[in-house]
DNA sequence: TCTGTTTGCGAACATCCGTTCTAAAGTGCT
DNA sequence: AGCACTTTAGAACGGATGTTCGCAAACAGA
């Protein structure tokens, strides 16, 4: 009979207990159901205010739920605010919390695979469909697009190179092999495209690379990680991804959804 | 120069002002953009921990911007919480139920972000914790990683050539550049291990190289996508991981969960 | 070296949560 | 109906936490 752990537990409770509750309690639970995020958002007395309870009544509210007191409550509603994603529920944190050992290998996995479905989940709100569509276009026109990417993000680079190849859209993979990423470019003009790829700590090459290519007049599509990163600034469209990271690192889900993506609908949209 | 009234507004506001900030302010715009969640629901000292700021740099950090204090910043952060969301589940639920247009790249966005959380949740159903084990301490014990992929693999070969460098785990990322893979895998030797990855169809060249590979004594750790796999007669581990498809594209989402955790339970273990 | 800016630290100030106490309402028994 | 007892509501208090500000040290630029 402890407190609910995430809040379809603790909506199930509250409706099983609601018929014994008196009547403040009950107005309480009403508001709690209708307005979760002012509950999640805002303070006690606040809450309290807008309910038409007194404070006091919130915490007792929380403790016939079984939970310490509002704060706990609280703590709920906000998780649920954080991820409201009804198939990935609380038990993920547990898992985290019930993995002593970070060195077992099958932890390291579960962490790795949850931040991998967080990122994931995540692009979807994070990505503008106006940003997106006019990326697609950009790069659809291209007569040749040029891929960007050093270090860690050169892996997606690589398989945009693939994918692209696969579709039989035009695009050439900067690997700068031998240090002949400006000559690799110096096919780049006016008609032309490049997609560039970098997260802080922004590669130097491919920074520099990238300014080449506006340089000579092709136009950007930057994959980065913020509005403040230096590749945003050089870039015609900015695609942001804010990827989770797990211990010291960071996922690579989400880059590779947005770069499948742009992949698949710039070979579309040239198809017709 | 009021405080920005929306979170468009004070991302843009950023982006101007940003470059005449100083270190520590830069660091904590950086932090907010990134992690814009913890400055909605954290405490001023909570969210100061986690981005290694004083709490109260972040109060002028609120201030540059043009807000009073921190709580008025964070009201900006707690709204935009609010008002992410709402559009986002209609969002899916329209794509489930119309007929999905193929050449909509939000739709084709959602489909591969989807295909990406199923491909990591199932993960942690296919992967056996003894099999993993014996993965990673046979890679351990190795004096030499080499890395075997092309292809549509060659991203993750890539990455965890990038991964085991940065940890400081000796790895060697046989790239077969010029058809030298060959050459690049003559150091082999009985002290070594290779990590081979492949994926229907499977490339002949990963498999020729996997075949040198165990000729020349190298203990070899198979990533792959099925027991019956060519790969797999060659290992003395194998790692299965079935990637859920999204059209014709298949997400590489779990494979590279694998791939990190590879990469960092193997420097822990030869860490110790 | 000197000056102006930035940063870190601690104290003051405000807010907020949880508890406790008292009054009121409800309930059951005579 | 009246009385005693239990439950509930409201209000104030105390402890704790969180936010802001001022000051001095560190730093960067001239």
């Amino acid at each position: 009979m402890g407190a609910p752990g995430d809040f379809e537990t603790l909506k199930q409770r509250l409706v099983e207990i609601e018929p014994s509750l008196p009547k403040r309690l009950k107005q309480t639970a009403a508001f709690a159901l209708q307005h979760p995020d002012e509950i999640a958002l805002g303070t006690a007395s606040g809450v309290a205010r807008r309910a038409h309870v007194q404070a006091s009544t919130l915490v007792r509210f929380a403790q016939a739920l079984g939970f310490a007191g509002f704060t706990e409550l609280q703590g709920i509603f906000r998780t649920h605010l954080r991820t409201r994603w009804p198939e990935y529920p609380e038990r993920l944190k547990a898992l985290h919390a019930r993995a002593p050992d970070p060195g077992d290998p099958m932890s390291l996995l579960l962490g790795f695979s949850e931040s991998a479905v967080r990122s994931a989940t995540a692009l979807r709100a994070q990505i503008d469909a106006d940003t997106l569509q006019g990326a697609v276009e950009l790069l659809a026109q291209a007569r040749v697009v040029f891929l960007l990417a050093q270090r860690r993000s050169f892996s997606v680079a690589h398989y945009l190179g693939y994918a692209f190849a696969q579709l039989g859209a035009p695009a050439l993979l900067v690997d700068d092999v031998g240090g002949l990423g400006r000559e690799q470019l110096s096919l780049a003009g006016p008609q032309d495209a490049a997609l560039a790829i970098s997260f802080a700590p922004y590669s130097p090459v491919t920074l520099s690379l990238t300014e080449t290519a506006r340089a000579r007049g092709a136009k950007i599509v930057a994959i980065t990680d913020s509005a403040l990163s230096p590749l945003a600034a050089l870039a015609d469209r900015r695609l942001e991804v804010v990827e989770s990271d797990f211990g010291a690192f960071r996922s690579l889900s989400a880059t590779f959804c947005l770069a499948m993506t742009l992949a698949v609908a710039v070979a579309e949209r040239r198809g017709r």
